[in-house]
DNA sequence: GTGGTCTAGACCACA
DNA sequence: GTGGTCTAGACCACT
């Protein structure tokens, strides 16, 4: 699976790579108890610090994407995630939120907003099912 | 017009004001050529310093949504926003595909992610036909 | 002759106006000793403070341009306006220097930019010669 | 490089830091991917304050002349800038136009004019070439 | 009274 | 050590 980072970007590099392993995991490009590479291997592979690496797998392990063995590394969870609870539903809310306010003051209307969201889980998923 | 500003949030202060002020624009409670409180009687009310106000006038001035004249404060844009283009699809996307990712992961079907969608609009626009 | 203010640029009022009468000038539609409309009418006329019409004003009888009797009102400069010395050369390189510098960076090519220095010597002399 | 900063000017601090940029950019003495110093060093260079470099290349960068990542400072832009387009063609119109004014006022000909663009795009594009 | 600029000093996220 | 953000207080140009 080929990540790439991008420095210049606003998003911490952590963000980046940690985005990266969730879109993974979501299409199935990354299976469940797959391996990821180690921290240093793949800070190495990336061009980018050792630190940051670790950084984004521990975000992922707190949220339940990932495990992480002290001298095994770190593996997708095994386990599904847990299915979405309010609070996830209420922070896509807040995040979707300043997105369709401008949206609608750029004249996006509704139909076109649902068609970019619609052609997302179309490319996500479907790579899933191949 | 009532904005409320959470110090502890992880988004920026001023960003938090200006995404306010923008679903100010697109609910219409903000009309066109509207004038808008003084960077000082703003950050008074709101309990910030007048620089943090004075960042996101200056970012929606920017971006379009504001005018800002030098001696007579900040009024909404009179003529509507640009119309979407090329770049801020781009933007969109970036911005939902993380977030389409992490809800597949959670399990969250397109249908459900669509339907946070449309509330947003319906709770934005219908404020706006009011 | 015509004077039009745009109160969202950038640039004060009244320079913009002081501007505006400077071209007025160097296109021959105000004639020299010919009578300029009285701060209160011009400023009720531009809609604009008349202490704003005043800094112009005075603005150009510090210049030269103007001649600003107390009662009277303020006429053209009967007399042309001292020569080009050393000083205003040195600013008008001054101002011209960040131009040519951002226009080289855009690819503007010294042709290019003379030819908008020409274009505008054109549309300013020619009205003149009218 | 070097700069220099006259706190007595008109023009902001702000503006002649940008405005030697631009011009180092232009001249090719700051090459493309080049690094700046960091804002805390230029500015105790420079004996100004921090804020006052981090506008300065938040205005350049903004303009496309920097990339500023997050961690590791300021570069100039490695990819050229944008061509001028009309609005660039605009913007110097209208500043062009006050200075062709007042020099046609104080009797500078067309030619005197253009000879001191010419002048300065020589001595800009040489320092490049050599 | 308005925004624009500058200074100063502080904390934080990121690498 | 880097830029990003926030606060505080000051002066200035403009209206």
């Amino acid at each position: 699976m080929l990540i790439h980072i991008n420095p210049q970007l606003e998003t911490p590099i952590y963000t980046q790579l940690a985005n990266q392993i969730i879109e993974g995991i979501a299409t199935g490009r990354l299976a469940p108890a797959e391996e990821l590479p180690s921290v240093r291997s793949l800070a190495a592979d990336l061009g980018i610090n050792l630190h940051t690496v670790n950084k984004a797998y521990n975000y992922l392990k707190q949220e339940g994407f990932l495990q992480v063995h002290r001298q095994k590394g770190a593996i997708v969870s095994p386990t599904p995630m847990p299915a979405a609870d309010e609070f996830y539903y209420q922070k896509l809310h807040e995040q979707l939120r300043p997105m369709v306010a401008e949206s609608i003051c750029r004249q996006v209307d509704e139909e076109e907003f649902l068609k970019l969201c619609r052609s997302l889980y179309q490319e996500l998923v479907t790579q899933k099912e191949e």
